[in-house]
DNA sequence: GAATCATATTAGTAGTGACTAATACATTTG
DNA sequence: CAAATGTATTAGTCACTACTAATATGATTC
């Protein structure tokens, strides 16, 4: 599975969303993604299976509990693309100044 | 079927990449990714159909052509994401600041 | 060491979406 | 207008993946 696929489920998102603020136990994904999203503690270990083997979240073990954060290298691929995207579009249109420089900057000098 | 979705399919995103260069007809594109991908026309003409729907490619009409370019809005939801993310991993990760940085010293939204 | 807690794995199922084949629609050309 | 070109749509099929239920593994507690 490549990254877009990852980033593509809406459980693996609020996941990351979640461990990119703090480390959490398992057993704390499993209680907020249920509540949201109304799935099993299955279900929620088998997408935080998919996070680990595609490089988006490191686990550590602390006694029985397994706690995740979340691992940046896992969006090297999509950044990349990104950006690849980005530099031709960037070249070409400029009336599209506003939209990309949006939430950025609110003044430039030019 | 929402922006990340979008992005999921390889298909999908050569086109993206096609249209991100410059303007290109149905027909040349189809020509680009049936030779890659090994699809047909009318698989082509749904997934243009899926960038147009979900603001990611704009039409033009050129007689019986229909030209396609790329329209940025359709990543402002995947690129508020990533922002908000990176907004909390980059406020705890220090070894990451090249990360993060890359992409943005050239002033574009990421 | 049995019971319990915390998490992972497995097998099987169902829904989604990407595809083909066929066809429709729209435009240009002879 | 008829034929040809360019693109879109529709119906039906198949593969994939997210899910549940059940079970396994592993750590803690009594």
């Amino acid at each position: 599975m490549n990254a877009f696929d990852v980033l593509s489920d809406p459980v693996r998102r609020r996941t990351l969303e979640l461990i990119s603020q703090k480390e959490h136990a398992s057993g704390e994904i499993v209680a907020v993604v249920e509540a949201e999203f109304g799935i099993s503690q299955s279900a929620v270990s088998q997408h935080l299976r998919v996070l680990r083997d595609t490089g988006f979240a490191k686990v550590r073990k602390d006694g029985a509990k397994r706690c995740y954060e979340i691992d940046p290298s896992g969006f090297d691929d999509v950044n990349d693309w990104l950006d690849q995207l980005r530099h031709f579009w960037a070249s070409k249109m400029d009336a599209l100044a506003t939209e990309i420089e949006r939430g950025k900057r609110s003044g430039n000098s030019t």
